[in-house]
DNA sequence: CCCGATGATGTTAGCGCTATTAAAAATGCC
DNA sequence: GGCATTTTTAATAGCGCTAACATCATCGGG
């Protein structure tokens, strides 16, 4: 009964392997029933699959119907495994930002599905020794590429340590590109412009910035995004800029001291959603309303943007198309790779972000 | 040079497969080198590998020691298609709590690669029709078999939906056990206890209580141990209790209505570390200080108890460790189910919590 | 109308591992 | 000691897929 539709098929084509039907598992439908059903060769779907040109439309056109029929979906372990053991890629993480991580996380591993890699994942600190050990620990592992998530993308020594390695590296969510290792990124500096635009537009003129940690790229360009854009759109406008380090307590106190100047800002613009969280604290605390009496706006647009009250306008970054991003850089490098002596340049790629508006913003207060 | 070990092995034995040498790969250090090595066949290293009884204890140790010296690590991918698909494990996720996710992802990632299991994450929202076409997916991708995840974790439909198909259900986090799937939770009964207790040490005999959602069991499990010790310790306490829903939003609305009682609570008890970033932002804006003039502690110890200024008082979720475990538990049952027919009992796992004290909690003020 | 170019498909041989079966060695029993 | 029994080990056949080569049409030029 089970080999109905297989024997059917069969009674065109012939030979019957009689091997794969005595189990009839679940979902096991595997490419030589596709190539049956559709009456071509297994390579063919392989093919099909792997969008390798060479392929006629209508062949190509009967193998996914009969794809889509049979509901056939790829083995990532049986490819990975033909492939020669491409696929593989490791993925450093550190103390997260949280939604951060399970962003990159749940954007990397959706595109591993769905092109048959293998994620490895390998958890470190800060230091430099810890960097050292999780990449020597992943090499040994037989990694292609390591692709290095935010506080690691501007890590030097990470990787140059991978370059003499021979290992792919992908830094994720750096400020600037470089020479030295392939790129995922959002356009830092354009994105701090437009939210200092939004700002102008609603008419505030009095705007406190808040940096971000010193010791990662994208601060310096959204800093200098934001600078940008009042001197270009609005030169005679007043900002005031504190030092933060993108923690939730560092926007906290820097809002303190800007709140506590003579002429307090109307609008205050932190560097990441977590430092305007902790600026919403301290207005709520010295009474000031938001947006009402002050417009908090962040950026990244993580968790905590609608976990607070009111919820806040920001930039979303689009980090988990960005580990999308990154994985198929390394995969697209290492099979590239294998061809000729790879000397082309690295990989820039960046993606488009998006300017969020909730209910943080709003127009300026007449002030004095 | 690099040929020199392998060829050296083959001077003895004879036949040279002249494939594998032509591009040293780096960590391709496969069965068969480890077999040769130690001067056993290839099925001696696979059953040493995989703690398969019936290898003499001499054996087990030259193969063990051959592992070591070469670097041996088992290929995934290959285990996993040798397997016929077993070691392919599912992870339904929906709109995380963020910071909950990816310690679900880390410890489940985590686990998948030390036991050589495919992970398969699937995302749904918590529609029943988008659970089920989720689930679908993810068995007609041949999983062996699913872990839900909180908010999935007291989903009947689900659990059913699994079970009629065969495939083994671990639900994490929930609040007590269950008959129809396999469970792997904390104590939240007792862990609600103990904060309770907590409080009550510090001197609070004023307290509010905000419940979590009321559609997850652990909400119940939460405000019964609170209750029970409020009962067994001090009744004469004073407690009272709002509805909330684990969102940041739902906490700052329960302690508006807590704080404007007229005779308002000394300490609030906020059924996750979300709901008490908003009883803290409730109790900024009346000019409370905390913990001066009131007591907040959360559940659970995600990111934003840290991020939260003062860092709050808060029960730690083993999550990672929740997650590490119901992935041994599908491996495990997936594995002796083929053998028996499976009629035991499901396995409920219950793992260990710890009461973290930090800078929201303080002896209660002197009250009217 | 035959012959080398393409271009489109089919065949075959593994990838590294495990299951299964067969063989060998160790043990027991009379 | 000879043979049945129980370990312990070896050999072989795939798992589902892809790379490399083989094959078969198709097509224009001489």
């Amino acid at each position: 009964m089970a080999n109905h539709g297989a024997s059917a098929e069969n009674g065109g084509g012939g030979r019957d392997k009689s091997v794969n039907l005595k189990g009839k598992r679940k979902g096991a439908v595997t490419m030589d029933q596709v190539a049956r059903h559709a009456g071509v060769s297994v390579m063919t779907v392989s093919r099909v699959m792997n969008n390798v040109p060479g392929v006629k439309v209508s062949t190509r056109d009967i193998v996914m119907r009969a794809v889509k029929e049979l509901g056939y979906s790829p083995n990532a372990a049986a490819r990975s495994l033909a492939r020669h053991g491409s696929g593989r890629v490791g993925l450093l993480y550190s103390n997260p930002s949280a939604g951060y991580l399970s962003e990159i996380l749940v954007g990397a591993l959706d595109e591993a599905q769905r092109s048959g890699a293998l994620l490895v994942i390998e958890k470190c600190d800060l230091s430099l020794e810890s960097e050292k050990a999780a990449i020597a620990r992943m090499v040994s592992g037989g990694v292609a590429g390591v692709i290095l998530p935010a506080p690691h993308a501007d890590s030097l020594p990470a990787i140059a340590d991978l370059r003499d390695q021979g290992v792919i590296a992908v830094a994720v969510g750096t400020g600037r590109s470089r020479q030295d290792a392939n790129v995922v990124r959002m356009d830092d500096f354009g994105a701090a412009a437009d939210m200092t635009r939004h700002l102008l537009e609603l008419g505030h003129r009095r705007i406190g910035f808040i940096k971000g940690a010193e010791n990662q790229s994208v601060s310096m360009e959204r800093q200098l995004g934001f600078e940008h854009e009042i001197r270009k759109a609005e030169p005679a406008a007043r900002v005031s800029v504190e030092q933060g380090n993108f923690t939730y307590r560092s926007g906290f106190e820097a809002a303190e001291k800007l709140l506590a100047e003579p002429q307090p800002p109307t609008a205050i613009f932190a560097s990441n959603d977590d430092m305007a969280a902790g600026v919403m604290a301290a207005a709520h605390r010295r009474g000031l309303d938001v947006p009402g009496d002050l417009t908090v706006v962040g950026f990244d647009d993580t968790h905590i943007a609608t976990a607070v009250w009111p919820e806040l306008t920001t930039i979303r970054q689009p980090v988990a198309a960005m580990a999308e991003a990154a994985l198929r850089i390394v995969l697209d490098e290492s099979r590239s790779g294998r061809d000729r002596a790879r000397a082309g340049k690295p990989v820039d790629r960046m993606l488009p972000h998006e300017l969020i508006v909730r209910a943080s913003s709003g127009p300026a207060p007449a002030v004095d």
